[in-house]
DNA sequence: TACAATTCAATTGTGCACAACTTGCCTAGT
DNA sequence: ACTAGGCAAGTTGTGCACAATTGAATTGTA
């Protein structure tokens, strides 16, 4: 007879936690940028490189336009991005930056020293611990 | 002049796409057996030992009565579980297995195997990523 | 050139997360 | 015994995730 699996034993749930607890340290700091992390995340998309359509946002992010959607919406309505539908191909929107996006960027610079500092882990085992995640990652899209 | 942070760059991404994409491993699995990732880890908690409160089922799962309050109602609704009021604190809601919530172990026996074998990490590097993690985890929640 | 297949974004519906609040119950201090 | 404080679970409201569907625009092809 094979036992239950244990909750503690589980690297799914070590991921699930870990990642909760790193978006509640980024979240009061997000908070004083009025963005959600989803949102921080689009922005830093875009602060690399705009326009980009929906679509791309999504590879990038691993999102879809049922989540993209309303969440630019709700930067649209902050102000902090602009959705133009294309003219050469009128089924594409581009996502713009306002000046108050592109400017926002500047506040966000220091955020990510605030999880380095939150992590109790050095800057190798950080990079070490990305690189492993990101290989992890890529396996489990591949089996998807 | 400070560079905004890249997407490329950030723990936090990795983590949260990396868990993500395994649930979304999880999660045809957990379908023949009805089950989201969440309700899954309800119940691992619950075949270890039941009953438990609310909010010591929060506890292990780092989820609050906001999160699980609906959730059991719907394990209830699926006959999975049972929900009791305490006879000596009546505040408290014992969350019972019924037979079916208890017999539903054995067919999820063979779930972790799934996450190992799409994961494309060795048993060692899996161990070591989950003790990474809990230890990030561990941290993270002190800083919050 | 028609028109079928494809693509892109948006919408609908379900189920988490999580903050803020409510309600009923318990307990400690007077 | 009374009551202030705190506690447990539930509720409300917002914002993701994600599957499934829709509708409009484009592309490929007979």
């Amino acid at each position: 007879m094979t036992e239950a699996p244990r909750l503690d034993r589980q690297v799914c749930f070590a991921l699930y936690s870990a990642s909760r607890a790193a978006t509640a340290v980024y979240r009061p700091v997000l908070e004083d940028l009025g963005l959600t992390y989803p949102q921080y995340l689009v922005m830093l998309v875009l602060w690399e490189s705009e326009p980009k359509g929906v679509k791309e946002l999504g590879e990038e992010l691993g999102l879809d336009s049922g989540t993209l959607s309303p969440l630019l919406k709700r930067l649209e309505a902050m102000g902090l991005v602009e959705r133009r539908r294309s003219g050469e191909d009128e089924r594409r929107v581009a996502v713009h930056l306002t000046p108050a996006g592109r400017s926002l960027s500047s506040k966000a610079n220091a955020i990510p020293g605030h999880l380095a500092e939150a992590a109790g882990l050095s800057a190798d085992e950080l990079e070490q611990l990305r690189t492993t995640l990101e290989r992890l990652t890529e396996a489990l899209h591949r089996a998807h």
